[in-house]
Parts: structure tokens; C-alpha cells; sequence
DNA sequence: ACGAGGATCAGGGTTTTCCCCATCCTGTCG
DNA sequence: CGACAGGATGGGGAAAACCCTGATCCTCGT
């Protein structure tokens, strides 16, 4: 974890939240590029995460949300409850509007794409920091799309039915990891897993261990491109 | 597309094939930082990358083989078939042996992943610009176990070591059948799938019954296309 | 305030998988 | 021919996963 010394100027303090380190510097210079923002702390799990925020009351936090182990989703969840002044603008590698609807249903203040060029970053960051809610077009469309025929039709994949935990369980599943390996890449009960998987199968329907597994392989083939 | 005027240093040139904006500037940083390397073009798509190769002759490509819209697989083969002395350095999201494998079969001359720190990346830059393989030691031993166990014969894929039984039990796990389905359809006890299965997981180098049902499903469907 | 639904786990009975091993049959090689 | 390898078929018992039921704690929405 890379912290910095308090802020003396007025420029306003980021923290990155993302375990590729290249990408990570790539950010930081990208921020450092503002003569308004400044990058108070770098770090790359969730651990750190929770040290330094406490340290460095940051402005904003800027979080990936494909963390490896557990989610980026479970660290957003405990900053918004512990520290609900801080937003979280969240980065992420999907444009599946389906992550960014979860994110921001679980208090992010914007949803940002990796592929988007260093002016947008800033952009976001700024309309965050203003108290906005930072999407783009792309996303908010699609958003937009999917409530207007949410409503009248549920024609689409039922993986929407599941919620944040048993998503990532089934991305799991999908891998190749045992229900043992799961409980303990997420610190969790074998016993939970096992739940979480009685639930999926009874939302999408399927009737065994066979089935789900070949679901979710399929399912994370579709969507890991 | 950036580029940059001819070398007039002693520094290698390094051409960066990357879509992800922030990503490819860190990368640009922690290539710059090197005093024996220099970034002689930054391009995002296959178009730009072939036209950049053409001009600026660089001494190495280094290529994200997750590129948006054609994958990076199709290029890295063109440029192995123009432009034979340009060594190829593959970067993927994937830790999966299996995209490595498929890009050193294309001709790739290195394979890294995007999660490895600066110095990891310059390493493998010198090591491919001695004329050396880069491979990380996770890949190097994946596929070293791969090729001991699955076909020291010129036999691409350890299916083929398979028994004829032992490829049906296969398909009818891939088709989503579990162990007492099949022993039915095929008027067998379970203990002999059981047994089936598990020499299939040895010659597979399968941990468990999840791992094969993901292999078993991946190969049919690649089968079945 | 209240209920709905999610996340976390326990207990106990059932099923499946895992590991070690035993037959039997069919080639192959010296 | 005889020995040995490898495949196909299974048994037995321990371990793990599965299924069902239910319990607690939380958050969220009406």
C-alpha cells in the first residue's frame, strides 16, 4: 500500500481500490494530471482498503470491482454503511449493465468502464465528487432499456433473479471451484455455499450438481470474453 | 495512434497494442522507465497495428489478446506471417493455460498477465528480446504437467488418450448426465462410471468431479460446433 | 412497524464422490 | 506359450457434497 503524507493543498483526495498494479499507476497519473484531485492512497485488497480509508478520510474512493478473492462488491457494501459520506465511484472491465445495476443498487456513485480514455475518468470523478451520480450513455441507456421492458415482459436471462452472493458463486461454480474451495476463498461456511447453491438451482431451474455446474461454465464462457 | 519519430538512440522499440487507454499509458510509463527500452508506437486497434509494424519496425510488439472486436489471436498470427523477426509478447487478462498454450502455438514469444507488477514486465521484455520464451512459472508448470501427463505423442489434445469407454462416460458428462443416469443409459453399475470417471480425472490431470464436468462441457461444445 | 427477502450457518439423513483394491478379458511381446 | 499391460467391470468404506428444515440477523420498502 502506497499512503501519502495529509493533504496541504485544496485539491480533493482519491483513493484507488485495484489490484493490477500497472493499471493502477496508469490511474494514478491520470488523477495526478487534475491540478484538482490528488491521490491520497493506493492499495489492492480489501484489507488495505479498510486501513487506509480510516487513515485517510479520502474525498472519493475509486474501486474496482473485479478484486480477486472476494468481490469488490462486499468492500463497496462496507464503505457505504461505514462511511456513507464517502462516494464510491466504481471501475469495472464489464459493460454488462447487470453489474453496473448491482453496484449501484448497493450505493456506488457512479459506474465506469476500464476502456475509457483518461478525459472520462476525470470527468466522472468530478461529477461524483459534485454529488452527482456519474453513468455513461452506454450504461444509462441500457438501463433505461431493460426498465422499460422489464416491467411487461421477463423474457431475460434469469441470472438476473440471483442476488450479488449467489452471482459470485456461480462465477465460482463456473471455474471449476469446489463448494470447499469457495467457503474458503470467500471466508465462508461450507454449509453457506451449499445454500447459496440449493438457490440457484431453484431460481434457474436446475436439478442437480451436473446441471448447475455446466450452467455456470457455459454462463461464465458467454460472459469472461 | 501515437507515434513517434525513428529511433535515434540506442533503446530497443516496443509497440503497444492495447484498447484499454490507461492501461496501455501505464504501460508506456513503465517501459519508459527502462533506459534500454523506448515506446515507438501505441496503437489500440489490428487497422493501427499493422499499419504502425509497417513504419516504425519495432524491435518487439507487445499485444493484448483481449482486444475489442477481433480478437488479438488473428493479428498476432498475421504479424508472425509478415513479419517473422518481430518477436510477439502476449498480455491477457487470463491466467488460463489454455490461452497461453494457443498463443505460443501462434507464435507468441512470451505470455503475461495483466495483474504482474512493473519489473515482472520488463523482465519478460528482456528475456524476449534475447530471443528467449517468456513464461511465468504458473504457466511454465501448467503446461509442463500438461504435456508429461496428457500426449508426449505430437497428439494435441489428452482426450485422445482416452478409451473408447472412457470418451463415452465423457460425452454423456458433458451433455450434463450424472454418474447414475449414465450407469442407467448404459446398463452399468455406478461404481463403473465412478471408475471411469476417475481414470479420465487422472489422464485429464482433473482434480474433481467439478473440474471434469467443466472440461467434459467445454469439450462437447467444442465437439458439438 | 412489519414483513419480505437476503446472508449467514446448524443438524441430520441421503446420495455422491473419492480412494484402494479385486476380478476378468484381451492383446502384445519376447 | 507365458507374462505383463491395460482396459472394463465392480466392491467396501471413509469423506464430502447434497437436501431439507429451520434459525438468526440485517436491510429495505411500504
Amino acid at each position: 500500500m502506497i499512503a501519502i503524507a495529509p493533504n496541504k493543498s485544496n485539491r480533493r483526495n482519491i483513493m484507488l481500490v485495484e489490484d493490477h498494479p500497472i493499471f493502477r499507476h496508469g490511474l494514478a497519473q491520470v488523477i495526478a494530471h487534475d491540478e484538482q484531485l490528488r491521490v491520497c492512497a493506493e492499495v489492492e485488497s480489501v484489507a488495505q482498503a479498510m486501513e487506509a480509508i480510516e487513515q485517510m478520510k479520502p474525498d472519493l474512493v475509486l474501486l474496482d470491482l473485479s478484486l480477486k478473492g472476494s468481490s469488490g462488491m462486499e468492500l463497496l457494501k462496507v464503505i457505504r454503511s461505514h462511511y456513507p459520506g464517502v462516494p464510491v465511484l466504481v471501475l469495472s472491465m464489464h459493460d454488462e449493465a447487470l453489474y453496473a445495476e448491482r453496484a449501484l443498487r448497493a450505493g456506488a456513485s457512479g459506474y465506469l468502464m476500464k476502456q475509457q480514455p483518461p478525459e472520462t475518468v476525470r470527468e466522472a470523478i468530478h461529477v461524483v465528487l459534485a454529488g452527482e451520480i456519474y453513468l455513461s450513455d452506454q450504461v444509462k441507456t441500457k438501463i433505461v432499456n431493460k426498465a422499460l421492458q422489464g416491467g411487461n415482459r421477463e423474457g431475460h436471462s434469469p441470472v438476473e433473479a440471483l442476488s450479488d452472493r449467489e452471482l459470485e458463486v456461480l462465477m465460482f461454480t463456473g471455474r471449476g471451484f469446489s463448494t470447499k474451495r469457495i467457503a474458503e476463498e470467500l471466508s465462508l461456511s461450507t454449509k453457506t455455499i451449499e445454500s447459496h447453491r440449493a438457490s440457484i438451482k431453484q431460481k434457474l431451474q436446475l436439478t442437480d450438481m451436473t446441471a448447475l455446474v455446466r450452467f455456470a461454465v457455459e454462463w461464465v464462457s458467454e460472459q469472461g470474453a
